[in-house]
DNA sequence: CGCATTAGGTAATACGCATTAACGGGAGAG
DNA sequence: CTCTCCCGTTAATGCGTATTACCTAATGCG
């Protein structure tokens, strides 16, 4: 009687010229299959030493004449580990607009995955509205990754809570402390900004004025606190008065403003950098049209980088953020979690740029 | 007795919370994994009915609850699907010198992506040896994805056809006619550059000289054929005399040349575009350097974009490459091959900018 | 020479999902 | 009331590798 058949998948249908597997391989050089898989996938510890040179030999051999290439799905389903590290973002990952861009980030992000053997899956999340689309399930696509890189700044924390919950491996680029057990890592802003306060009041500047935007951003916040750290290092007087907080200092920083402060005896001054630069840029275009001399009258510092359309003008005391470090610090974070290891350093730190906008302060002299 | 252990793999170490497997929906939905299968991979023709709406529900609920998401590279081994487009570059994505940057193209590539419901993998290359190294499966590792799209000049040609062989959905961004079977997506540089002449044709020049550098590139070719079209259709003397060909245009395109050109009566340039820009850089500072006025006294185009540093100057007269629409093209075409469509038109055209560098020739002064 | 040990290798799994033959139950037919 | 047939669901497989318990022959030791 025939064998009743059973059910399962079809057998493939034996196509054209498929592609070898081990199997044929370990035909050809008369071994099995386990065989081939330990030859060809060798162990860092030296434990793969037990098949002899010989038949390793006969192996490579016929693993080389077959142009046996191993299948990384097969690979990643057996290791239970997809070498894969996902990246959202909450904006599309390659905007348009190059201001808004997260380019700076993905160079390190790229590099450091590289580097640790990991490939990265960029879901094109919030973005257009199309794989994910919205929908508060949009978040858990993420979780085909091992892990996941969260950047931007409109995290929606419920579903980022709920990953976290889950056990699943999650890095946020930039610092979120409010975030409950969401791991992050961030640039040392508090650090860097205490140090341009610093090398203001070694110039001899003894009243410094802080012009940030009304925003509630973490990195607002550390600015503003190392900038009053840095005062109080220098035992310079700080206080309210020398923060102006604004959430349109391209209006509301006007020349008259400043002559008053100059009047008042400020010699310097710092802005945060932002997305739009509107601090720095507010700053700026005030000394200019106050008709003060940079650095002469006015020293001037820049707490970040220049936005890029300034790149003409000379670039300002201050401090850069070192992006690139920052998405390789990020993805050596995640791939910790991933392995379970233990979490590395979450802070990068920020290097002072000396820049031609300070000096030594001016007593200013009187204006008619 | 204890029974006695069988060989064969460790069961996984029941991590933490790990990802939901379609075992456990299954659980929770109170049905087998097989019907989780069943109703989780629709399959297009109406043959997936076979579930009732009730059983559906409870299972989708059920997914959505534990964040169900297929393991994609499950999916691959058993022949489906996994909704993941593979973007490999033989030199860094993100590399830290913009001038070679892809990020235009990815642009398009991530929108077209997400439109089409797809996210991408970048596999990080060659760029620092790392995850793929070099090796001849260095390319292997993109099968986990449906398909892969190819960036940049310098590849492998034999592991690209190798994968092509095996019927691996492959496209590459930029002509690859060379390599048989490969798909690719590129610009239409011959007909944007017959248009390029026909303007200048048009303004009145009857003697034109295309500037290009020592390259074979498909790029470089179209751009020459296309020059020499364009002639032709305008009636001018066309041939070998009217392209300037050199490995080094800023060395060998000297004011003297220029100057005998222009005794010879030539009145207009056109520089290729290149990565470097050279062709287009030379030719410039030649005509800096020879006093010549553009656009009064010869008029210029270049058959490209300007290079990124020389963003200051005024953008000259020639096309624009529409590097986003070249990427979603490109996205359009390989979700085509892996869903075994048919191929949509492979040349993505080139808009013509007119600009401030061409004029209507001049009668030129004799000079001492 | 008997027994423990080592070297070299193999058979049997597991990984997570898709597929399909088979199965159970209810409806309709006879 | 029994027999089909249709429906909905499940059990059993396969995909290609990695891992590991176990087996066999050769070797070491007293």
């Amino acid at each position: 009687m025939e064998p009743r058949k059973r059910p399962g998948r079809a057998p493939a249908p034996a196509g054209r010229t498929a592609r070898p597997r081990q199997a044929e391989v370990a035909r050809l050089a008369g071994v099995s299959q386990a065989t081939v898989s330990l030859v060809l996938s060798p162990k860092p510890d030296g434990k793969g030493r037990i098949i002899s040179e010989e038949t390793r030999r006969r192996v490579l051999e016929a693993a080389r004449s077959l142009g046996y290439v191993p299948d990384p799905a097969a690979r990643r389903l057996a290791a239970a580990r997809n070498n894969l590290l996902g990246v959202f973002s909450f904006t599309a990952t390659f905007p348009t607009d190059v201001q808004h861009s997260y380019y700076p980030f993905l160079v390190g992000v790229e590099r450091e995955a590289a580097a640790l053997g990991y490939d990265l899956v960029l879901f094109t999340g919030s973005s257009t509205g199309g794989a994910g689309a919205a929908g508060p399930d949009a978040l858990s696509r993420v979780r085909l990754a091992d892990g996941c890189l969260f950047i931007g700044r409109h995290t929606p924390r419920t579903e980022l809570k709920r990953l976290v919950e889950d056990g699943f491996p999650v890095v946020h680029l930039g610092r979120r402390e409010e975030l409950e057990g969401v791991a992050w890592v961030g640039a040392g802003y508090v650090e860097a900004t205490r140090d341009v306060v610093g090398h203001l009041a070694e110039l001899g500047h003894r009243r410094i004025v802080l012009v940030r935007e009304d925003d509630d951003a973490p990195a607002s916040a550390d600015r503003q606190r190392g900038f009053l750290e840095g005062l109080e290092a220098a035992g310079l007087p700080s206080g309210p008065a020398t923060v102006f907080r604004s959430a349109d200092p391209q209006r509301d920083l006007t020349p008259e403003r400043l002559r008053a402060w100059a009047d008042e005896g400020v010699t310097a001054f710092v802005a945060e950098e932002t997305d739009t630069g509107a601090a720095w840029r507010g700053l700026l275009s005030a000394v200019r049209e106050a008709g003060l001399d940079c650095p002469a009258e006015v020293s001037l510092a820049l707490l970040g980088s220049p936005p890029a359309d300034l790149a003409s003008e000379p670039v300002p005391t201050g401090f850069d953020i070192p992006r690139p470090q920052l998405g390789a610090a990020a993805v050596r974070l995640l791939a910790a979690l991933v392995a379970g290891e233990e979490a590395p350093e979450p802070l990068v730190g920020c290097v002072f740029r000396p820049g031609p906008t300070t000096g030594p302060p001016h007593a200013r002299t009187e204006r008619p």
